[in-house]
DNA sequence: TATTATTTTTAACGCGCGTAAAGAAAAAAA
DNA sequence: TTTTTTTCTTTACGCGCGTTAAAAATAATA
């Protein structure tokens, strides 16, 4: 590796003995020059180190190699592991992941779509905040971006949608609490920022009456996306009051639920499913860490891999194509029942 | 706002009534125009929403309004947490931030550090793998952009470190528990990715030698991040093979003894620091969920505030001096006693 | 009002690369 | 070998903006 430093394509063009032009050619895609001139290209790489600018080449490109991915909250663990697994899936596609938390807040989902509109992004993964999410300014974006939206449903927004079958997974759930002992409360946000809360509450609430039992729903007061200290709080009055109708809770995700064993723990509760214990508890999105609480966390799985390939399917399918979807796709995954030691 | 499509600075320079390159120098800095001059764009952009092409711009600039931020491993809630963080005061600063993660792969953090380099960033604040970084690459990116290196230390890498006070830190739990009870066992991984654990090991070694107790280490296998597993498989064993010297146990970051407690718990073991508890547990970290486990965690903070704040505090006076530091200043934060339940 | 200092306009070049057209060269087919 | 097809080279323009130098306009000062 010679350390001569190259300042553009015209240099580099130079000492690999090809011309500038079919360098360019070969930087947009190595297969479509001869493979005599490949070979000659890929001798001078080899020694000289030379990438084009990125900005020049961007500036001369409708579309980019980008791809941006739009989390709400990256410090929640379910968003950072989805967030990984995604940026892992778009690399090994070629293509370069830009990631972009909106922090929970509305201003900065507003400004990381604009962020990335100036971009001029091949295309773009949003799990939108939800709830708080400037509707419009979503539509505006996926007009003029093809977008694939994840996670919290804003209905007609983005080419397709890949997110939970909330009903399938929380009749799951109920099936199995109801099956092994009594129906469940819900434990959940009164204002809940995720849509997801929403079909979640109305499955409980549908599946209840299906099933004959009176439905009871536990809802904190708290706002914003510190949910452990929400579900702990919230669920420290409830344990104290005796409010809870059954002696099982159904946690609208496992972020609340986590809470919701801190405080039984705290006021000596015994949870689990085993003998001798007063309480059962179950998560919903088999949180990263639910594996790890005390007792470990029964819940529901949302296949994070599957979310991810998905997405990434489609929106690859989209960039190839070339061509906006005519029909909006919607994709429900299937969760699936993670039988662990709290219910 | 008129929907009147603006293709270029010049288009819009002309509906504003202001010439080209002082509607330019207005948007590299709106002071220094005059005030009139000033009214006149300001109400234009009200009524015709340009802004300049961030390619173009970027390309004919030296450095950019790009801030780098890499950390090891994103889905780890205590990197999540300081790169939220240090996001916010960036965007606060005007500039615009560009996370990317390492997802603990070694040549994953040297393609980032060339993405950040083709991008031209201001400069970049880097926390690195650590044992298992490409020293050389890192060196070599540090020797052209403008860099602090935050949480592990790359001995000469960057302008400056910021960093813990490992040694303090350890030293005060250390105290804290042999003041309440018996002195501490330490619980690590043999080969941890994070040179922070070595300095810990180290200062553990040394205050016990200094208290004239008997040191013992327990250490984990695994390689990797996934840190909790690796944890609750290693406590299991030593819980099970009663491999413990005393009843008390330091762990050299939250996430080992959020894997612990989780194995104590399993295997029936009461922890805290309470009447009735046959074993205590410390950890490192102030990780975010440890104010949830059970029992909530005794822990040394580390200020999550003050590290992304001093870092990008720096970062802003190298930018603003545009001139390298000569020396290489490292500031280490002290850590503070968090007294929960578990120890 | 005349003078000086400051800012703006005009005109023009450059950044590094995408891309198009026409002719030359190489490879493939006849 | 000749003809056809494909690929490459040469030449040249354009992308949108940063930046500079000289001339013009404006503001501040005397």
């Amino acid at each position: 590796m010679s350390d001569s430093k190259i300042r553009n394509m015209e240099e580099f063009a130079a000492l690999s003995g090809v011309s500038r032009p079919t360098v360019s050619k070969y930087f947009n895609d190595p297969e479509s020059v001869r493979a005599s001139i490949r070979t000659k290209i890929e001798a001078a790489l080899e020694h000289h180190d030379y990438r084009p600018n990125i900005f020049a080449v961007n500036q001369n490109r409708k579309l980019t190699k980008n791809i941006g991915i739009i989390v709400p909250y990256l410090a929640d663990p379910f968003f950072a592991e989805i967030a990984r697994r995604i940026e892992t899936l778009v690399i090994a596609e070629g293509f370069r992941p830009i990631l972009l938390s909106s922090h929970g807040d509305t201003n900065l989902e507003v400004s990381n779509l604009e962020a990335l509109r100036q971009i001029k992004p091949a295309a773009v993964l949003l799990a939108p905040l939800g709830r708080t999410s400037d509707r419009q300014a979503i539509m505006d974006f996926c007009d003029n971006v093809p977008t694939v939206n994840f996670d919290s449903n804003i209905e007609g927004a983005g080419e397709a949608f890949i997110g939970h079958n909330n009903v399938q997974a929380t009749d799951v759930m109920i099936q199995y609490l109801t099956r092994t002992g009594e129906p469940p409360v819900f434990f959940e946000m009164r204002t809940p920022p995720n849509p997801n809360a929403i079909k979640r509450r109305n499955a409980y609430l549908a599946a209840m009456e299906r099933l004959g039992h009176t439905p009871q729903l536990i809802q904190a007061e708290g706002e914003g996306w510190n949910l452990e200290e929400i579900g702990y709080e919230t669920a420290k009055r409830a344990i104290t009051n005796k409010e809870l109708s059954t002696n099982t809770v159904f946690c609208s995700n496992d972020r609340l639920a986590i809470g919701f064993l801190s405080a039984a723990y705290e006021l000596g509760v015994k949870v689990g499913h085993a003998e001798g214990c007063s309480l059962r508890v179950a998560g919903h999105d088999n949180h990263p860490f639910s594996r790890y609480t005390c007792p470990t966390l029964t819940t529901i799985s949302h296949n994070y891999d599957l979310i991810a390939t998905r997405s990434v399917e489609i929106v690859m399918s989209m960039i190839e194509s070339e061509q906006r979807l005519e029909e909006r796709p919607t994709t429900l995954l299937d969760g699936e029942l993670i039988m662990r030691a709290s219910a």
